[in-house]
RNA sequence: GGUCCGUUCGUCUAGGGGUUAGGACACCAGAUUUUCAUUCUGGCAACACGGGUUCGAUUCCCGUACGGACUACCA
């Protein structure tokens, strides 16, 4: 295979969504596959959706998730600019060209007269109304005007765009490979803009263009571009590009997780998750939307979960770092059909590599959440209470959450457990525990453990018991970690002040 | 409306003319854990429908239904 050149083609108009993030990662993995080159193109060619600040927003979401690129806009490349509002004058040329060889023509139909003419057509049974072959003939343009008046109306400054002239009716096949050949009928293909009135191209226009130009081996997008792809087809022929036309790859779509259609940012909102990588504060309304960094979602697992939405390595394995990802990818094994978004397999890839980190790396995370609040811990503590959290955690700041616990006392106790579990013998337990813990902090969880069973024993009384009394009693809950390390990390004067309170507030004899 | 694309457990999916249709998430149950979580074991649960083709279709073909995308001087 030839040189793979792929590219991530966002336009500036907002924060990436999700599934942005899914087709700029597809495109990485075929790339890093084959040692290939991932470019980064900004489709700017909208001036009125321009987002000032989207262009940043999308370059630091693909370095968060670890998508690297070896050519654009910042790093420049052997085919800068990589940036469409700056190569205007590129896809004027090739316009001219289109026009110069009969494959394009001037229209200086305004918009009204557009509308007007749909409005028309729409009344006709049947018809799709579209600026075609069947009704560029009734239209303004170079076709139906004199030489002289399109000529005069250039020099005179009047708006005009140029169309592609598409032929009436030739089968188009595209070749996909997701989804076979594709044959659509030119008829139904209508005339594209190809230039815009204020000299800037279209979409379907810079991206023949561009990827012709950077010599793109495969154009990896989203499955909403696959009905103009046999339009930018007939681009490349009438361009005379059809032999170095790059490979076609059409991606199913995130669906939303409920329902049907696909996955926007209301649904995210309304299911309580997030729908772009970072955060983002939306320029017009100034509303935060909350990333997926931001959430707690560890980068590895994002892309883990993203990767198999749509596509799957062919065996049981589930959990790929980016790496494995790059060498397992293949385009054959991605699906056709659009996969709903869930994101309880996020939570759980999530999970799986939190579980990886080190509790040097949990640690410190529990330090910097703890001191958000104003509690300050030393790294071999934090470490200490990390391992003991560490499998019960699926965001990082659960490990704060759950921590806390470590450093501030109960001041309630869980009613249910306390009427169920409070009663004559945990208390003998808990009072004996009480005067007979070293009031140094130096306990360790065997020697508590030894001393708990040598009062159970003492006092005839099942361990099994008075456990959950000995957990509300020490952490005015029901559930934590393992109880003996629990009150390790407490340290003695901690258990007995702790439990000296509870016996206080709950009752004691 | 038109064009195009799609359809295997609730979800992500494997598979493929003859299989007990496999895995994972979620859910449920049991075991372990004194508790919760973890872990382990087990369970629930799917080939949209109707016609063909075939000795045999979930798999191939055609329809239908349903879903989706597109139908801008937006990408």
């Amino acid at each position: 295979m030839s040189e793979v050149r792929v590219r991530f083609a966002p336009s500036p108009t907002g924060a990436l969504h999700i599934g942005g993030v899914r087709t700029a990662l597809y495109n990485y993995l075929l790339a890093r596959k084959y040692n290939g080159k991932m470019i980064l193109r900004i489709e700017d060619t909208d001036q009125n959706r321009y987002v000032p600040g989207a262009e940043e927003y999308i370059k630091d979401a693909l370095q968060w998730v670890g998508i690297e690129i070896d050519e654009g806009p910042d790093m420049g490349g052997p085919h800068a600019p990589y940036r469409q509002s700056e190569r205007k004058d590129i896809y004027q040329k090739y316009a001219q060209q289109l026009l110069k060889e009969g494959h394009a023509y001037y229209a200086f139909d305004s918009s009204d007269e557009l509308e007007e003419m749909r409005n028309r057509l729409k009344t006709q049974k049947g018809s799709n109304p579209q600026y075609d072959s069947s009704t560029r003939m009734d239209m303004k343009n170079s076709l139906t005007l004199s030489k002289e008046v399109v000529d005069e109306k250039i020099k005179n400054g009047d708006p005009y765009v140029i169309r592609l002239k598409v032929p009436s009716s030739e089968i188009v096949e595209l070749n996909d490979l997701i989804r076979g050949t594709v044959k659509v009928s030119t008829a139904q293909i209508d005339d594209k803009v190809l230039m815009k009135s204020d000299g800037m191209p279209t979409y379907h226009l810079a991206n023949v263009v561009d990827d012709y130009l950077m010599k793109i081996s495969h154009v990896i997008r989203g499955e909403e571009w696959l009905p103009s792809a046999p339009l930018h087809v007939l681009t490349y022929k009438f361009l005379g590009w059809e032999n170095e036309m790059p490979a076609f790859a059409h991606l199913p779509l995130l669906l939303k997780p409920d329902g049907k259609g696909k996955l926007s940012k209301r649904d995210a909102d309304q299911m309580g998750f997030p729908i772009f990588p970072l955060n983002w504060v939306d320029p017009k309304t100034n509303e935060l939307a909350e990333g997926f960094k931001e959430r707690g979602y560890l980068p590895e697992a994002l892309t883990n979960f993203l990767a198999f939405l749509g596509w799957n390595p062919g065996t049981e394995q589930e959990l790929f770092t980016l790496d494995e990802l790059c060498t397992a990818f293949e385009i054959e094994r991605i699906g056709k059909a659009g996969a709903k978004f869930d994101i309880q397999k996020a939570n759980w890839f999530n999970q799986q590599y939190l579980r990886t980190k080190t509790d040097e790396e949990l640690g410190q995370i529990l330090m910097t959440d703890l001191k958000d609040d104003g509690i300050d811990c030393e790294l071999e503590k934090a470490k200490t209470i990390a391992n003991a959290l560490r499998e019960r955690i699926t965001f990082p700041k659960d490990i704060a959450e759950l921590g806390k616990v470590f450093f501030i006392a109960p001041t309630s106790f869980d009613e249910k457990i306390a009427s169920k579990k409070w009663n004559d013998e945990s208390i003998a337990v808990i009072t004996a525990l009480k005067e007979e813990v070293n009031h140094s902090d130096a306990i360790t969880a065997q020697s508590i453990a030894a001393l708990l069973e040598n009062i159970t024993t003492r006092l005839n009384i099942p361990q099994g018991k008075i456990m959950q009394a000995l957990r509300l009693a020490l952490t005015g809950g029901a559930s934590g970690p393992d109880l003996m390390i629990t009150m390790a990390i407490l340290g003695g004067s901690e258990v007995h002040s702790r439990l000296a309170y509870a016996i206080a507030t709950l009752g004691g004899k």
